[in-house]
RNA sequence: GGAGAGAUACCGAAGUGGUUAUAACGGAACGGUCUUGAAAACCGUCGUAUGGCAACAUACCGUGGGUUCGAAUCCCACUCUCUCCGCCA
């Protein structure tokens, strides 16, 4: 969320800033600095009275050892708690009020984010590899999975529903092999291997923005726990309410986890195939920073995402998402595309967000630079290093032969036992 | 599922209706004295948020209500943690 302070002493900066995402928030941000105005009058007003009450409180006890009338004084005291209690409900209220609206707030773009109506004004920031030119007429991934006998949405439908999938046998091993590979090459770079909880309460769906502007978006348990769209979510509340070290800046963490998203809207699209399920694994890089550096964490962020497809072979780009394209709570974000010969376009497959101090301002993560100073909010940032179903999409399309077979990525072969599947 | 105990600041912990909740006491941390240096000892400092130009004020004892002129303290509801028993991958 965005500091009320912000707003107040910047509310056509905000304005603009909105704009530039396609959201006229004008009349939300003149809504909440009325609130807040009236907030802060009401307050003090209501503090000055708390404060006759406490001094009166103590003087009632030795008023009364030394034998004085007090009855004048309580007459006044009874008359003033009904002003405070009428009070403190109003302001609560414009609370409650004040805070629905920021928390449903967006963030502000970051300056270096391009200016663009939707992804069609996203900018290509590099490329690499080359998309494969097949000689033969190349399967998508859903008919090598039928034909291969690894992947299996019917029986999923049956048992669940649509958008999930059976693997089975390689297929399995496969989603296995490319977890554990990129689990292994993040550590290695120095990221922490966290096994996160797959639920999570409320507090944590808030404090990194999922709630309460995207309820609908999330599953609910009957215990009102939520499922986790990723894990990302728990991760990052892992030091909510905290005050980290500022000499342990940057924590890394990354973290397997299965995700779970409704879809809600997206009915109709990327029905075929592992793109868009209802659940689906996923690895995640997650690092708390330094204000002064995070922008040169996103980038590094960025790298070591990028870097796992690399080895792996497979052709992506790197795009910058434009203002009118990036979530809610991001100040800038880096897609990952692969080359998806079925879709023949390249396919998100990751996505590397700065949250600046968005999400630690609503989770309370803060950080001192040293013993002395006083504690500050830290920047969250964020990244799919990579989506583990599309990663095993990309790979079925990208490296089938004409025979039906998949060559697996040399890089993969001691996590498979095998170099091909068949 | 049954029984019990607990939640106060960075940590431990005292406080059971007012008159020291910024909060006793101990530790950690920070500054200093002493020392060639360190340790020890001693002295000092050491919460957050909101409002206010400031002086300062208000709020915060797990959370939410209630009683009272006044609540950490009394009442109600809830959450979480721990221990024992049962069950269980």
């Amino acid at each position: 969320m965005l500091d009320i302070k912000l707003i107040r002493e910047n509310p056509e900066m905000v304005k603009a800033a909105m704009k530039t995402r396609n959201k006229d928030m004008d009349a939300t941000v003149d809504e909440i600095l009325e609130i807040d105005a009236k907030r802060r009058e009401l307050m003090q007003v209501t503090d000055a009275m708390k404060q006759e009450q406490n001094s009166a409180s103590k003087q009632i006890p030795q008023i009364k050892k030394a034998g004085g009338d007090i009855s004048e004084i309580m007459a006044r005291m009874n008359e003033i708690k009904e002003k405070i209690k009428a009070n403190d409900a109003i302001l609560s209220e414009l609370d409650a009020k004040q805070k629905t609206l920021i928390y449903e707030f967006p963030n502000v773009p970051n300056p270096s984010v391009p200016v663009g109506k939707d992804d069609s004004e996203n900018v290509e920031i590099r490329r690499w590899g080359e998309p494969r030119k097949f000689d033969f007429e190349a399967k998508a991934h859903w008919d090598l999975g039928a034909s291969l006998g690894i992947l299996d949405p019917e029986t999923a439908a049956k048992v669940t529903g649509t958008r999930f999938h059976f693997y089975k046998g390689i297929g399995s091993k496969l989603e296995r092999a490319i977890i554990n590979f990129f689990l292994d090459t993040h550590t290695e770079n120095g990221y922490t291997e966290v096994f996160p909880p797959f639920l999570v309460n409320r507090a944590s769906m808030t404090g990194t923005g999922q709630l309460p502007k995207f309820e609908e978006d999330a599953f609910k348990t009957t215990d009102d726990y939520f499922l986790i769209p990723t894990a990302e979510v728990p991760v990052t509340n892992m030091h909510r309410d905290e005050i980290l070290d500022g000499s342990k800046l940057p924590i890394k963490y990354c973290a397997y986890s299965a995700c779970f998203r409704a879809e809600a809207g997206s009915a109709g699209r990327d029905t075929r195939g592992l793109i868009r399920q209802h659940q689906f694994n996923k690895v995640e890089l997650v690092k708390f920073a330094d204000p002064e550096t995070s922008y040169d964490e996103l980038e590094k962020l960025t790298n070591d995402a990028e870097r796992v497809l690399q080895l792996l072979g497979l052709p992506y780009r790197v795009v910058c998402l434009s203002t009118g394209d990036i979530g809610f709570s991001s100040a800038k974000t880096y897609d990952i595309e692969v080359w998806m010969p079925s879709y023949n376009r390249y396919v998100e497959i990751s996505s590397c967000s700065n949250f600046e101090d968005f999400q630690a301002r609503r989770a309370a993560i803060r950080f001192k630079k040293d013993a002395k100073s006083k504690a500050q909010l830290v920047h969250t940032l964020n990244g799919s290093g990579v989506a583990i179903g599309r990663t095993t999409a990309a790979i079925l399309e990208n490296f089938q032969n004409e025979d039906g077979t998949v060559t697996i990525p040399e890089v993969l072969v001691k996590y498979m036992g095998t170099d091909i599947i068949k």
